[in-house]
DNA sequence: CTGAAAGCGCTTACAG
DNA sequence: CTGAAAGCGCTTACAG
């Protein structure tokens, strides 16, 4: 790897001089020429870790999330990697697997290695330790779970304003027996999404509520199906894609056909599948627009000190089959800290 | 943030002694009490990225993955960030959708970030550009794909002898014809796939196959399986995941009882699923050990300069529903460049 | 426009 | 055991 040094003697200039090359300052012609000549011969590659040492930035920002391998991590990690890498800026991925002793952890790790910024992805606020977030240096932002602290921005979808619409739905459809695969409540996200649910039931005593608490596992939810179809539920809603689709081979395995003999309405991630299942409403989360707005707002943060720092940004679900308006999703409601 | 050098006025004692504390040398007792409240008082942290530019580390690798949303990666990213965190590497995450000149501009951008090592998934030696992985001066693993650059190695899985397998249990059970819904062709694992079912029936003239060409989506898997069960199959195999997906819709829609109307196999990710489908054939790709396996050889090639430099590893992929040996897979077969 | 010099946070021979 | 100094690859006032 040649250095910034070798570039100058071999073009006859100082190294000032090369890095405001490199910076894109206008130099004389026939010394921009001697140095691109001189930067083609030698291979020379900038090293963006010895540039940020001056300056104290290191573009890169750290993403640390609760399971790297959820369907929705997948989607948000690609969405901010690409306004990421468009401004210049790599992404430092850790996971923590639920641990909250091992998240705590992996943000000193990534404060070690002197990311510019932080996105936090589904951890807890109560969480012991968390706290210390507070004295973070670099921009702060918590994506799915809520924060209080002063300098953390917070990104959420409104799931449960979604669910209660979709449960609505299906009572105004005339279902009277609705059954409900959960996740564990534990999770802030799960809590949100069963209390979605109750509060849709809650003007409505005809309608019957028949709940099963899942692990998140595609077992979880092929037998949540079965037991609650065993019920006589005429509605399933699975409020998480992994074990929608547990629920899905239980119902192949059943002979129970989706549509025809039960509404089966669930989380779901589309690649176009809309058309195909238009009878079903699914909640489609919008993580392209969620993991978009956390890098954004990241970068804001980084390079213009943003103004109303510790906002909360409330994105909607698309809900398929209920005529949702696709671009609605885009416009997120924005609560300023006062 | 505190420095190392804030730290050693604190202490009274030089910037030397605090950076040999920082890395466990012994002092005098006296001195690293002083040194260690001084930290603390301090809330000094280290870093890593200063640390690296003296003996030209970053203790961090790139990760350059053609897909960043599909479920595979996630697995394989989580592996390895699992072995690289726990030695203190972090991971650097890059995406190339499938685009040749991204990865290989992406490939620059990584090494501009200074990383001590390099992993590629699913990127082809022909693409215009990828031979100048020759001229990286880091380790290089290249994953899911063959390289034959001297300084490479490679880790693959067994994809095409998996799916010979598979296919020739189903020609045993007496299947005869055979529906396959297989992924562009211009990619290796997609080749290597459909070559393994060719190579499955060469010998058998008797079976008739029948060809579905989707593109990874759910909707092709729906459209697949609507089209070869219309032309009667009596087994269906899927060499993708997510086209498996839209496959067992197409199946629940059409009424189409898996094991019992229809022999249904694919690749998958089982999540203890495995009891509940047990009829069914599924090849499972042993993720979570390719991705250990780049990580760890690459933590040797940085740290030891590892002998049989450009090796190639393969790993068996697990067929639940063939009596294969949970273990096996454990154990790659080792080519060493002669 | 450009060179010489100081400095970012750290490490590491070299003396003591 | 420990301090002073040089240096990793770069940037940026400061002079000229």
């Amino acid at each position: 790897m040649a250095s910034i040094r070798e570039v100058a003697k071999a073009a006859g200039v100082s190294v000032g001089s090369i890095s405001r090359y490199l910076n894109g300052q206008q130099l004389k012609a026939t010394n921009m020429e001697k140095i691109k000549k001189a930067i083609d011969d030698l291979g020379y590659q900038e090293n963006i870790i010895a540039k940020g040492l001056k300056n104290n930035k290191s573009f890169s920002v750290g993403l640390l999330m609760n399971n790297i391998s959820s369907r929705l991590s997948m989607d948000i990690v690609s969405s901010i990697e690409e306004v990421m890498e468009n401004a210049g800026y790599s992404i430092l991925l850790s996971g923590f697997e639920g641990s909250p002793e091992r998240a705590v952890n992996k943000i000193d790790y990534l404060i070690s290695h002197a990311v510019d910024g932080l996105i936090i992805f589904e951890a807890d606020k109560s969480w012991p330790g968390m706290a210390k977030l507070a004295n973070v240096k670099v921009p702060v932002i918590s994506l799915n779970n809520p924060s209080d602290l002063p300098n953390v921005d917070t990104v959420l979808v409104d799931d449960r304003g979604s669910v209660r619409r979709l449960i609505s739905h299906l009572i105004a459809q005339g279902h009277h027996h609705i059954g409900i695969i959960t996740a564990p409540q534990s999770d802030y996200t799960a809590r949100e999404r069963l209390a979605g649910v109750h509060e849709a039931v809650r003007d409505h005593p005809d309608v019957k509520v028949s709940t099963f608490y899942g692990d998140y596992s595609r077992p979880s939810g092929f037998e949540g199906a079965q037991q609650l179809i065993n019920r006589h539920i005429d509605a399933l809603f699975v409020c998480n894609f992994n074990m929608s689709l547990g629920a899905l081979e239980y119902c192949n395995r059943a002979g129970v056909r989706i549509d025809q003999d039960l509404s089966f309405s669930h989380f779901d991630y589309l690649d176009e599948m809309s058309n195909l299942i238009s009878n079903r409403l699914v909640i489609q989360q919008p993580a392209k627009e969620i993991g978009g707005m956390c890098a954004e707002r990241l970068l804001d943060r980084i390079n213009h000190q943003a103004k109303d720092v510790g906002s909360t940004f409330i994105f909607d679900n698309l809900i398929v089959g209920l005529g949702d308006d696709q671009n609605a999703i885009n416009k997120p409601k924005i609560i300023t800290k006062s």
